[in-house]
DNA sequence: CTGAAAGCGCTAACAG
DNA sequence: CTGTTAGCGCTTTCAG
């Protein structure tokens, strides 16, 4: 295909002044720079992303790290993500971990083979102290709060959200609470789960946790199996509304009366959660996205708290 | 930060040995590459991608046009090709385009600048014959049927679907039939459904026909609409299952049951529709997506048909 | 206002 | 097995 030099000869002209005219510089010409203008619209010519990218050091691409890339949570980030994107004229690469170390490093180089000029990471498995090196190579942003002051975050307290949802449930009344997450102890919005748990309710006995879960089927086995216990949950606090709306449907199926035999909170507020009215925390993932994407741009390292919302419907 | 020839100097080899080590070359003495790679370690260095994409003339890199970022079908057939890129390492880059004509060019460009090896489509606003020509720069796969041959697609027969779908609902016996779509005419697929429509059951009446329907509060205000009608209809085909669970929600709220009053039928066998137990249409969009990336490596023209499936479920 | 020339960081003939 | 050299396609001093 052709190239600057070609459209340079062609135009009688040298390749700077067709540099030029392609980046809009004043100095040219009226006669030259439509010259060159009428060749390159001949020659159908379009300047070669990478060499640009490659002089400029810069690519105005940004990563986003999610684990998995079929769960409504880590969706609405990058929606957020995505909403911002085209307005400031930015790509955006989807990078999938599924939480493995190896893959997660691989993306992070990325940043530093001028490949990303910023990383977005909306939840990570390697440790802080290995991530944050790389913020040499360009801006990372965390959407989970880091006090590594290298990495900007948009963040929620989820901590906060957690200890009033059980702060909520106690005062209406329930005593045997039962959660739901989706990795076990690895995760910190799990840890924060059940520190909350134990400030505002006390201990949480193993039988009333069940981890893996992260879609409607989970929430189905996981209702199935605190249903049959001896003393089983008054209430159940999901980690996502498709879980709640799993909870919701075998419990409906076993005659189970929501909320008076059974109550439910999920969150995010997602439409399966709409049409169960379904009570949830909404932890505004889309906004926080967005954020990331600004602070991404800012190259920010601010911490930014994007505040979030229970919404009561009738399953409680 | 360093760069090849930094490395070459102080590791006392040529660049080229220096390349050849990092590529994995056989001919290349085992002093020298431990050498080599000892002062690659040291230096933390990283080949630059933009470099060797520059002149490899190949990125790795596919591009996905989108509509919208936040549309369950869309991001159905999205999560297909994430699935496939982790495996065969590609990258992808999220390209969303409101239906926007320039926008949709401006993305078609960087498959002609180099910077998208692949690009595929899943749904789109110009006519072929502006995208067709693209096809010179790099691989153009389609998620839409079409009979440009220079462009592979991995399609549903929608038109097939829906006559199947109508045919059903003739069948048990439902009469006045509403539709929902998203976009109007200018939509293939709403185009296909009036066309199926036509065969089946026989003209559709304008009044059983609201488009601009994409998420639950559509199908709240569709349903409000066909059920204040005179002859309101005795079933609805909705285009999505999130819309079918307005419908239904709205039907409930009015006190009309399902499916004796009304049935319902939905597109995409979603979370919500399992939850609602609704009748739905799966056009298997993640299985679209990974077909679709598979034509998109292999730079293949090949027409590949996913086969759909109709779910029966109490909403009918 | 214009152009020559020196890179950006890497790969790949080609000639040993 | 190794190095020299010529690019990939563009931007940007620098000197007119």
């Amino acid at each position: 295909m052709a190239n600057i030099s070609e459209i340079a000869r062609l135009a009688g002209v040298s390749v700077t002044t067709v540099s030029r005219v392609l980046n809009n510089y004043k100095y040219v010409s009226e006669t030259k720079r439509s010259k060159v203008q009428k060749v390159i619209e001949e020659l159908n010519y379009t300047p070669n992303k990478n060499a640009i990218d490659l002089i400029r050091g810069e690519t105005k691409m940004i990563g986003v790290i999610i684990p998995y890339n079929n769960n409504q949570a880590f969706d609405q980030m990058l929606h957020g993500i995505l909403n911002q994107s085209t307005v400031y004229n930015y790509s955006v690469t989807v990078l999938p971990t599924k939480y493995d170390n190896k893959k997660e490093m691989e993306y992070l180089t990325m940043l530093k083979n001028k490949f990303l000029d910023s990383l977005i990471i909306t939840s990570r498995s390697n440790d802080w102290e290995k991530i944050v090196p790389y913020t040499k190579y360009g801006s990372i942003i965390s959407c989970e709060y880091t006090t590594a002051e290298e990495v900007g975050c948009a963040y929620i307290d989820r901590y906060a959200s957690y200890v009033d949802t059980f702060q909520m449930l106690k005062k209406k009344g329930y005593t045997n609470i039962a959660i739901t997450t989706a990795r076990a102890n690895e995760s910190l919005s799990t840890r924060q789960t059940i520190q909350a748990y134990h400030k505002v309710i006390g201990k949480l006995p193993p039988h009333l946790h069940i981890s893996g879960c992260y879609r409607l089927e989970d929430g189905y086995r996981a209702a199935h199996e605190f249903l049959q216990l001896n003393d089983r949950p008054h209430a159940i606090y999901a980690n996502g509304d498709e879980v709640a709306g799993g909870i919701y449907n075998y419990a409906q199926s076993v005659g189970v009366k929501i909320p008076d035999e059974l109550a439910i909170v999920g969150q995010e507020n997602q439409p399966i959660g709409i049409a169960l009215d379904l009570s949830t925390v909404n932890h505004r993932l889309m906004k926080v996205g967005e954020q990331a994407f600004q602070l991404a741009i800012q190259k920010s390292q601010a911490k930014v708290n994007v505040p979030y919302e229970i919404i009561q419907r009738s399953s409680i």
